[in-house]
DNA sequence: ATAACTTAATTAAACGTTTGTTTAGTTTTA
DNA sequence: TAAAACTAAACAAACGTTTAATTAAGTTAT
């Protein structure tokens, strides 16, 4: 029997989630200790006595968050299988699902890289982004190889588009829904909706970037 | 003799901009009256004297900042010299220089259109983009009535790809500087490095998405 | 099994700072 | 000499954190 290792415990994991809501709404500074502890419905002290400081509790919501890519890409990336385009369409279903299951999370992220004022969690950041670009890199130079994908790509900058186009949608979803009339649509629609329409417009860029083919 | 209208005076748009680089860095919740006050050279009082309150100092940051696109794309627009993809171009051009000489502006930007705390700021922010929207929105059909753009383009898809990716690259400039190994360019030779790439790299993606030539 | 003891969890209250804003008075400008 | 510009000081409220005390849970000894 593997004992999985928990690092918080039931009652932690309730406070992160509250902070984790809170902070992508507010921010961090727009965010009080006690709003914290009122909503998770605990008292103000626990804060401090399980995570030490509201500086540690946002990083701890980081923590708990970057379980990230790592081993479901490579993977994915090892598979003989499929061809290059395909590795990248399946990476990109992978990636928006990730951002779109945890928006508030990214949220988060959106405010952290403009600021740059926790050191560590800036490091968290940086070191996350290089090595999904790593990852992404071995995806391109493999299908360049193969001859599918043209040469002299800037993958950061094409990296940018891709995650800025995702931080931009869950920024302004609210937007987006007014301007083409999706009010109608239950909450649930709406994300699955966006979802679907951000993935297929995702690939097409990609292809539209990368390959020959029109 | 045309009497220009001053909205602010001097001072007060020297205080404006030293509340809009510190809004952007640190946020608005995470910015004292105090530091604005200590960096500006002015006394405390005098932030509320001029502008009333500190919500009512980031409506006028915005107030300062929205003289926005308007007419410059008015008459762009009614140029019949100008092929379709090259009225795109000479938007693109123009959108990529105001956001990059905007930078600390756009950073308050992206922070506020995910908190939506301030009404009039949310209703600002919306109102702009439904503005800027319908005027892309003319560009394209334009294209489409020629036969020159394809048919079936979520234009909300698309601006949120361009405003995404020029948002990203405003925040994460410095990972991008530090991945690429450009820290050996001066601030200004990055800048207007980044600024080209931007402007081509949209360029590239807009025709790819847009036109059926290769 | 229960009493004795230890550690962990939880609380209300208080701590010293910092917050945005106002006041009452002074200096400068017209 | 009236209005505008500016100042230092004070305001209450909110902030993150700590304290000291209490309750709950867990362990050991008998």
């Amino acid at each position: 029997m593997i004992e999985e290792k928990q690092e918080f415990s039931e009652k932690q994991r309730h406070i992160l989630e509250i902070a984790e809501r809170l902070f992508a709404t507010n921010g961090y500074e727009g965010t009080s200790v006690r709003d914290i502890a009122h909503e998770a419905g605990v008292n103000i002290a626990m804060i401090s006595y399980y995570f030490g400081s509201k500086e540690k509790l946002l990083q701890s919501v980081f923590e708990m968050r970057v379980q990230f890519i790592q081993v479901q890409l490579e993977s994915m990336l090892s598979n003989e299988q499929l061809s290059p385009l395909e590795k990248v369409y399946q990476f990109l279903d992978n990636f928006v699902e990730r951002m779109m299951n945890q928006q508030q999370f990214h949220k988060i992220m959106v405010r952290e890289q403009i600021a740059q004022k926790y050191e560590p969690i800036t490091k968290l950041i940086l070191d996350a982004k290089k090595r999904n670009q790593e990852l992404v890199k071995k995806l391109i130079t493999d299908g360049q190889k193969k001859g599918v994908f043209k040469k002299n790509v800037d993958l950061s900058l094409v990296l940018i588009t891709v995650i800025g186009t995702a931080n931009q949608m869950i920024s302004t979803q609210h937007i987006y829904r007014e301007i083409n009339n999706l009010e109608h649509l239950s909450d649930e629609d709406f994300q699955k909706l966006i979802r679907k329409r951000l993935s297929v417009h995702l690939k097409t860029l990609f292809k539209a970037i990368l390959t020959y083919e029109q």
